[in-house]
DNA sequence: GCCGTTAATGGACGATCGTCCATTAAATAT
DNA sequence: ATATTTAATGGACGATCGTCCATTAACGGC
């Protein structure tokens, strides 16, 4: 849990101290692993610096204070997202519109991104930022990027089949709004939800869009 | 706020007192306003009381303790939402599947139902469900009654347009999924979300996986 | 080796949390 | 009119909240 930024030696175990980058990250995790076990409400500083193995005084020297450090968690919570996401739709520039949108929906829905934690950990920053300003700004941009993605690839595809914008555009917000509620649908039901049947959905709901393409296979 | 339930009398401002039907409900509707104005995290002991305009022990008085009054908003905040649901919908034995899962759909979507304060305090309960036992049931039973309504109204349609009843299982599934998403992505950008393009996008989505069907009227 | 810098510690602080109960007062029964 | 029941009050209680700071200890520069 505690990686080691510098790792110069590796003598005794009391060695790793003094290490301010790692002391970040480690209060960041924590708040992260307590928002997705125990829930935002229950995520006090004595809970966070107990799972961080730290001591009381360092939010307030990190961080100034509890708020901040929720802000900095939802924004590396968002980066790690996006990062992923990026890294998993990386296809080739001759990859089909077709194949973009579809890698899309499956990374959305991939085990590394759709998992319990990051389920819990994004609905309670969604909650949060109704009231919390800090943490709304990387809920919003989150959406901001995912939407670009989509809308690029959904406006190639219509131009293709000589469809109209307009086509694309509700495309793209419908495919947002199915993905959105897969989560939540996910976050319900755990144990119940099957990837494949989700991404089969969305895939037969696309096939209705867009005779033709989309097939069975793809 | 104060609703009269027992309206013998209506004598001087000092009446209206030891009414613990009315009290009750007070407790509840200031937890519901709470959660939906500050927060579930806000939510205290204090500030409900202080909404509801009562004293601080009625809360154990009357539910033995904050916990059980989660529950028993949530219980009433699930209510309220089938009791509209069911009052939308209720179009004559002679309505088509098709206007029928329209009616579910525009019903969801309408302002009585999709509003700041509802999805606020839905998102809340979502949340917090996964730690809290007693909002956990009335959670799911929302959902539950939903998928009915729409599995019995599509599976009517596939037997129409002679499609395979698996048919019928995506397009609930894939429902349910569009109209929680519209939920949160309405929750995540109130001002510039428009019920009319969601209600047209969604049925779109249903003209595509039923051909014929769901017309650009009805 | 010494000193200045700074990461890190852990307890003190007032505020607020949720629970509980002795007390008051309104409604009902006798 | 008096006694009983019970809704309602509001303060006391210990626990926990988040913030802050005096102190300690590890590091880098000389």
């Amino acid at each position: 849990m505690k990686t080691l930024i510098n790792p110069t030696e590796a003598r005794a175990s009391r060695t790793a101290k003094r290490n301010p980058d790692a002391s970040r990250l480690a209060l960041i995790e924590a708040t992260l692993d307590s928002i997705a076990e125990d829930g935002i409400a229950e995520t006090s500083v004595s809970r966070i610096i107990e799972r961080a193995g730290l001591s009381r005084g360092m939010i307030h020297l990190h961080f100034g204070g509890k708020d901040n450090l929720l802000t900095a968690a939802a924004r590396q919570f968002g980066e790690e997202y996006y990062d992923a996401m990026d890294r998993m739709t990386d296809l080739g520039p001759e990859a089909s519109p077709e194949d973009q949108i579809m890698a899309i929906v499956r990374a959305d829905l991939s085990e590394e991104l759709l998992n319990a934690r990051s389920t819990k950990i994004w609905h309670a920053f969604r909650g949060a930022s109704s009231s919390h300003p800090g943490i709304a700004r990387y809920s919003s941009t989150q959406d901001e990027k995912l939407v670009a993605k989509l809308k690029r690839a959904f406006s190639l595809l219509a131009i293709q089949c000589h469809e109209s914008p307009d086509l694309a555009e509700d495309a793209t917000s419908g495919t947002l709004a199915l993905l959105e509620g897969m989560w939540v649908i996910y976050l319900t039901d755990i144990e119940g939800f099957s990837r494949q049947r989700a991404v089969d959905l969305i895939r037969r709901f696309f096939s209705g869009l867009f005779p033709g393409k989309f097939g069975v296979d793809g």
